[in-house]
Formats: C-alpha cells, structure tokens, sequence
DNA sequence: CGAGGGTTTGAAGTGCATCAAATAGTGTGG
DNA sequence: CCACACTATTTGATGCACTTCAAACCCTCG
C-alpha cells in the first residue's frame, strides 16, 4: 500500500528497489483531520512527511500573533524536508487545511540515502529547484498583480489539464479565508476580487464551485502582466 | 588566484584537489560594469556564477515591459545553476548593478560533478536550502511588514556582524531606486519610508551613507512582527 | 432548530502609487 | 575648474487598492 503510493510519486517513482525499501520499511501512513498541527516552527522535528491525498499549510508566526502563508499544497508534494539543512527544525509551521492522507517518514532515513544513494540527492534538488520556481513566481506575482488577478492566477493554476477545454467548472480545494490568505490578501478583498473577475471575465460563482465558460478571457485578464507564458506549467 | 577565491567559498572550501581542479580549470574571472545583462529569462545558458565583488540583481520581464526583483545579491552567492534543472534556461535575467568581479564556470562541470561526487551534490541542496529560506523571509516580509519596516530590516541585514555595537555608519550598496524595488516599493515610497524610519529611530540620513546610533531602536520598531529573532543570521 | 464559523456587503480609513515638479548629485566636454 | 546635461532623489498633491470595522447573511453540523 505505502510502497504503491511512493511509486506513484516522482520523488520515489523509479528507484532500485533496496533504496525504495529503505523508505517504505519506515514510512507510515496516516490519516489527519482538518486543524492538525504536524510541524511547529523552530521545534526539533526527524521525520518529514509526502501527501498523498488533502491539503497542508506552510506558514510563520510572527512575534505579533499573525501570520504569513508561505504555502499551500496537497498531493505529491513532500514538505518538512527543510529540516535537514537547518539542524533537525523548520522554520514554518505546517497545518492541515483539509483532511488529508500522510507518509511520514523518518528524516534520518532520507539523510543517509541523500549522502549514500547519488541519484536521491539528485531528485531532492529537483524538487527544490521546483520549488524555488513557484516561490519566484509568488513573488512576481504579489509584486505586479492585483488581487483579482492573482485570483484569476489561482482559479487558472487549479484546471485540469490541458487547459483548452472550454466551460470548466472547478470547486475551490479550500475555505475563501484561507485562499485570500495564500494570495496575500483579506477574505473581503477577495470576496470582492472575485466578484470584479465575474465582470470581466463571466465566470459564475456558487458558494465554493466556480464554472469558467472562457478560460482564454481568464487568461487575457491575468496572464497579461506575468513572465510566465501560458500554460504556467506544473508548479 | 581563481583558486584562491574559490576556496574561500563556502561551496568550494575544503574540496579534495581533483574535484577543485576540475572547477577551476575551466572557471574565468572577470569584470563587468555597471548595467552589463549576464542572464537572459528563458534563454539557452550554459554557465553559472560566483559574485566575487559587486551586487548583481535578478529579475523576472513581464509581457507588459514591467520587471519584478526576485532578489539582489553579492559576493558569495551564485547564481545561473537553476539552468540544470530548467532544460538549460533560466526562468529570470540577472544583470550587474554595482561594477562585479564574477568567476564564470561551465554549467557542464557542475552537472558533472553533482553526479559524481557526492560531497558536491550535498553542497548544492545547502545552497538551494539556503535560498530556500530566504525567500520565505521575503514573502513574509512582503505579508506582514510596511514600507519603513522593510527598509529597517534591510539595514539591520546590511550591519557588520555582530550586531552589538552602538553607533554603525553604513552606506548604501546600490541605488536607492533599486533598494526600493528589491523591497517591493516605489523609489517615492522609499525615500518617504526612509524619513518614517528615522522619526523612530533616529537614524541619519546623508545621502548613501546611514548612520544608526542604536540598532536596538531599529530593532524594536522593524523586528516586532517578525518570525525570526534577532539576529537573523547570515540569509 | 440553533450556535458558530465562513462569507458577503457597506462605509470609512490608510498606505502606497501615481503624476508632477523641484532639488541634488554625477559625469561630460570645454 | 566650470557649465551643462542627465539621472537620482525628494517633495507635494491627488487617486486608488486594499484594509479595517461593523453588520448582515448564509451554511453546516451537532
């Protein structure tokens, strides 16, 4: 079961067996409710962990109480891998947003494998050099769009793909609040981005799903300002 | 001489000789001006960077003629490696804002040597680790902080090591057009933020030059809604 | 059905951007 | 060494996007 589900990812997909066995033998799966905390910034922590399905939380705490979102993601990503290169902490919290299904496995298993198995080190800079691409973009984007292009952004970045289909109709993966808050916005500006996307580009919003009857108008309202040239890609 | 300068790096100190060579045999160093473009977004490239001297800025070129700072950085830094994982392109361009002494090496010899060394490859996830963590910074900073507390952060960060002395007169590493941007603001913004900055903590502006009679005023007033603590380290 | 959180809407405030113009600073050729 | 040209920076006035505060609405779930 755990060993299918590691395959399936392309951090694990394709491994020699004896290295994928390292990794399974340790890993567990788990199930977690929405408002599980499962990592606590500056806490010593020695496992990470791989989604398999939900969605999880990247954030900081700042001294005031508040906070700022680094990140939101679900399945296929791996987060809390940090932790090596920073003294067994991480520096962000991480929450479930939605009831998901984890891996977690040890760190130490992933350190020796990063020194002993040439070809993990490898993956594991790919998915940092992945993830450094969509954390550039994050910037780009807070730094020239507005909000309901960011939005628009958003509602493009979760269509299945390919994208050329026209009429999608979508449901928002988590609550507004939070959505507001991964693009570095208040719930009610974005209650009213969205609204001023609907006039410009006729999408019809009902509760938490969102029909597109135009992707290409999504597009010429919010990708015109970007660097990236649509399709974005897998980020 | 290109020997010498590498093995201060943090990324090249205390390599075994045959590994060194293999870099430095095929690095250059050389000067370039003020202005100079070293990387063209999405533009084959088939090297990468060590800042010796100098400042150079990274940034992404939007549809629309806009630019977006990703970062600014200077000597210990490289840059131009994300190539090796982004089909030979970088995703940004990259050009000199203070006059550089850079060392320019092959991106090959780094492919390589990732591959086979595995000393090489642990170094590289520190870098990219390292990186990593700077730019959540920035998007917290972009979050949670306004215009003068940006501008305090960015001169507590630009202070010599440590922190503790009273009374520290720096100046400024490049222009304060770009200061601005790198802080996600407009020149006005900065220059106003910068008068903000020293009703609070009695800072003195002559031109370039800043002087701080007390880093902990700096300290109280940026520092409070942050998620790191004093000091931030070397980012 | 009712409590409590998520979401929307309205009114008012704030911070930053924009536009315009003045000033300071820098490098150039004479 | 000076005057000029050009750019960087500052300052002022105004506008807009987003936030804040407050209240209503809505939805879900016990």
């Amino acid at each position: 079961m755990i060993t299918e589900i590691l395959i399936k990812n392309r951090f694990f997909k394709d491994l020699d067996t004896p290295t994928l066995e390292k990794f399974s033998s340790q890993a567990r799966l788990m199930s977690q409710p929405k408002g599980m905390l499962l990592l606590s910034q500056d806490t010593p922590c020695d496992s990470f962990y791989l989604i398999h399905t939900g969605w999880i939380k990247l954030f900081k705490q700042t001294l005031d109480g508040s906070e700022a979102i680094i990140d939101v993601i679900n399945d296929t990503h791996i987060f809390g891998e940090t932790a090596l290169f920073n003294d067994h902490h991480n520096s962000f919290s991480a929450e479930v947003v939605e009831p998901s299904e984890l891996i977690i496995i040890p760190i130490h298993i992933l350190e020796t494998a990063i020194h002993d198995t040439p070809e993990i080190a490898l993956r594991m800079l790919k998915v940092m050099s992945k993830h450094r691409k969509r954390q550039d973009i994050e910037l780009e984007n807070r730094d020239i769009k507005n909000a309901p292009q960011r939005i628009g952004c958003f509602l493009m970045r979760l269509c299945p793909y390919p994208y050329e289909k026209d009429r999608i109709t979508l449901h928002l993966p988590y609550d507004k609040t939070l959505i507001a808050a991964r693009l570095g916005m208040k719930a009610e500006t974005f209650s009213r981005g969205l609204a001023k996307l609907k006039e410009h580009t006729d999408i019809c919003i009902k509760g938490s799903s969102i029909t597109i009857p135009s992707l290409r108008k999504i597009k010429d309202y919010t990708c015109a300002i970007c660097s990236m040239t649509y399709p974005c890609g897998d980020l």
